[in-house]
DNA sequence: CGAATATCAGTGACACTGAAATTA
DNA sequence: CTAATTTCAGTGGCACTGATATTC
């Protein structure tokens, strides 16, 4: 009983989960898809778009704005500077870090970048009224307001 | 923390793609942790949830449930065999197909991970007045029918 | 010395494609 | 023969932990 977890728009937390759960993951592919052609994965596109408007940054840094932890930034970091798109040079400040910067080809392949963002973005949500946009926001930052990571 | 000042709620599409793909990843988060004492992963956990109230199934139907190609299925169910909590049958009728069910130990874990599944919504959506899950829950299901896989 | 930074090595969880076996 | 169903083999993308070198 009660286990209503067929398709009752009820606005259940366990619903709620669910289509969040499907949702992500349909976007997440979208995502997927719309970088393919820019040579990027969603995860190095981040990275690149933290990139761009954060100047030079440890790559501590850079995981806290992935929310990943520094081992998992410097394997993104290796890929991009692979691609040629970042740069490391170690902080003369302070020889046991490394900042990472955009290349000119890392700035450049930001504008395809951004377009294929928007579009994605678009694809995604553009079917909405600008009312429940607003309104998917103003949820969306409550809860990610109210989740705390007990970390 | 980060409560970046950059990014103004404005409802774009952009923002509302970032800020759905964080809250995502915190809830796959915390729903591995929940999942973890049942010995259970995200992915095993909803073809179990699947497998619960529908009969004993192919491969195919569940991987359509599940959202994923049958190859995908394939392991997942292996993964619960192994663990002994759903049994594979040859389809008598068919016998291209498995049928799929859940065995005794199966629905007994199933009493957990009701249970687990519930705290770990409400740890994630309890926080929101009924109003706004309501509201949450009819975007969702507009986007999730707008979203159609051009497969 | 203890703490921070980045990296190396290995692993887990997820889902994909392409190819093969079996049966309809 | 064609089509459907499942499985095998391999791969990609993501992020984790634990251990190590370097530097503060």
């Amino acid at each position: 009983m009660t286990t209503d977890d067929s398709n009752a728009p009820d606005g259940s937390a366990a619903e709620l989960a669910e289509l969040f759960f499907r949702l992500s993951k349909r976007i997440r592919h979208r995502s997927a898809e719309h970088l393919a052609p820019l040579g990027l994965t969603p995860a190095q596109a981040r990275a690149l778009r933290v990139l761009h408007h954060e100047k030079p940054m440890r790559i501590v840094a850079l995981a806290g704005r992935l929310d990943i932890v520094p081992r998992s930034a410097t394997t993104v970091v290796d890929a991009l500077e692979q691609a040629g798109l970042v740069t490391r040079e170690t902080d003369p400040a302070d020889r046991r870090s490394v900042l990472v910067s955009l290349s000119a080809a890392g700035r450049e392949r930001m504008r395809g970048l951004h377009a294929s963002r928007r579009r994605a973005a678009e694809d995604a949500f553009g079917s909405l009224p600008e009312s429940d946009r607003a309104a998917l926001a103003r949820i969306l930052h409550a809860l990610h307001g109210a989740i705390n990571d007990p970390k």
